[in-house]
DNA sequence: ATAGGCTCTCCAGTAACTGGAAGGTCAAGG
DNA sequence: CCTTGACCTTCCAGTTACTGGAGAGCCTAT
């Protein structure tokens, strides 16, 4: 299966899958006599794999490490579960951190009259020091 | 005011403070004669104010049209206030990106027993196609 | 034969810095 | 006066995860 099929099939851009290709992640199966990458069933099944690790939010360098694991049949459920918690956290921390911007902000803009006038709380609120 | 000590007042690194003034987003207000960066107090305000504003996750090009509007004594709330109300949409956006995304993995790490047998459903729902 | 639709590689750019190298400046101490 | 060390300067490269485009090769159909 050429690139264009193999991209469609795993949800994602021609662009992204050779940039895959390039930096080792996924490799093509093959290649034809003309150099065009060629994939099969197991390494569209790697990029799937991928589209939606990332769309988890893990990174590349976690992509590769779950992708192992993925790979290796003998892996224990106990790493991956250690992998996916870190993720959890980090997720937490950010919604943590989100809520609390928009709380603020969102107390920014009720202050806030939105009429002609020059006077805005949402400026002087980001003009404070700390 | 040298830059350490007008990056230190801003609570900003020295390097972003430089990098603000490459990309014209907060200049200096002199420079000495050997070419050092000098920071009055404005200045210093204006550092702040960026600090801020991107800590609520403004980007630079807003940060920009914030501090335009800082300036400017003839600004109308309205005005910041629409900009503001954007990224509060976008704030909420990614929050509700997030819960999702918090709450397909904790589904997939419950279900998983985190032994050291191979079984594992964080694997397996990763690499379900859609 | 040529048109189109693929594919290839390589280069550059994105956002917002961050790190490092090579070198200039300044105040204090010996 | 010289040196040491802490600053400061510029410029270049790297980060993350792609994305866009140029220029060229390939393949199929009419």
């Amino acid at each position: 299966m050429k690139i264009s099929h193999a991209a469609e099939r795993a949800g994602l851009p021609v662009k992204t899958v050779r940039y895959y290709a390039d930096i080792g992640l996924v490799a093509p199966s093959d290649r034809s006599a003309a150099g065009y990458r060629s994939y099969d069933h197991a390494a569209i099944q790697r990029l799937i794999f991928i589209r939606r690790a990332r769309a988890f939010g893990f990174g590349i360098s976690e992509c590769r490490e779950l992708l192992g694991l993925y790979e290796d049949d003998s892996r224990s459920s106990a790493d991956v579960k250690a992998i996916a918690k870190r993720r959890l956290a980090e997720i937490e921390e950010k919604q943590k951190e989100l809520q609390y911007l928009h709380d603020e902000l969102a107390h920014l803009i009720t202050a806030c009259r939105g009429d002609d006038r020059p006077a805005c709380p949402i400026i002087s609120g980001l003009a404070k020091p700390a």
